[in-house]
DNA sequence: CCCAGTGTTATACTAGTTATATAACATAGG
DNA sequence: CCTATGTTATATAACTAGTATAACACTGGG
């Protein structure tokens, strides 16, 4: 798993992590059971504070991606159903993004396909099962 | 146009502002030529202050949705193509959004049923063109 | 038994953001 | 000239983001 974080980013760089953790679960790239990085490994690997990937993993466990536990530290979860309330906050995100799209000038031929491009990049899960990363 | 605050959610006041102007332009409940209610009249009109809606007026702006002149307020501008650099960051945004839905279970299938309804509500620009909300 | 490595909590501080409140300025139309 | 438009300038309070230290609680391994 490997974090990249961009320091001339809008975003705030635990919203980063988060991002980046759930776009490598949607890609298959961590899955269930596997291990994130601990806490203080993650802050140091990255030169940022603990408290900054700690909220990280808060927000992520928070949203049902990843159980953190003070034993083992975050573990993602198999989550084979959304958690409960996500779809409908989740729909109201879509329609904002999309909706951007339309009031710039993109016809709806042109927004699916991105759609369905961004999809298959996602469903493309061509894993290899025995790849580190795994808890030992 | 109609506006509608909700003093419970964790999105800015000026974002939710700006949010609704883009999702009634996707919707086509505005259109080019359009003028928004002055900076004034809307801040009173949703007992917030003047410079909270002139951010997410100044937001539009820049971002190309509307043309903001001393003299007229803001007019919805008319835009045939996206602006430029727009696709790129707006790509990252919908990555982030479906990745998402995948991280919590969802199919393939579903999300892009999804993302096919949102675009038909906004593709339905069943719309009068003599209804008020026009410049003057 | 202790040590090292987990997450967790507490406190403090700086910087930036959000929202409000007042006031004033600049411009042009009626 | 008055009025309505956006614009700019301060100031202030509350909150967020990020950092810095320190300590606590737990538990597996040596």
């Amino acid at each position: 798993m490997m974090f990249l974080i961009k320091w001339d980013s809008e975003q705030p760089l635990y919203l980063q992590i988060r991002n980046q953790v759930v776009e490598a679960l949607a890609r298959g790239d961590i899955r269930p059971g596997d291990s994130l990085p601990s806490i203080r490994t993650l802050a140091e690997e990255l030169a940022i504070n603990l408290h900054t990937v700690h909220k990280a993993y808060q927000l992520l466990d928070q949203e049902g991606y990843i159980r953190l536990s003070r034993r083992n530290g975050g573990i993602v979860r198999d989550l084979a159903h959304p958690a409960q309330d996500f779809v409908e906050g989740w729909r109201d995100r879509l329609s904002t993004v999309l909706s951007e799209a339309f009031a710039q000038g993109m016809t709806s031929p042109e927004i699916l396909q991105h759609c369905q491009q961004v999809t298959q990049e996602f469903s493309n899960k061509t894993h290899h099962q025995d790849e580190g990363e795994g808890v030992f």
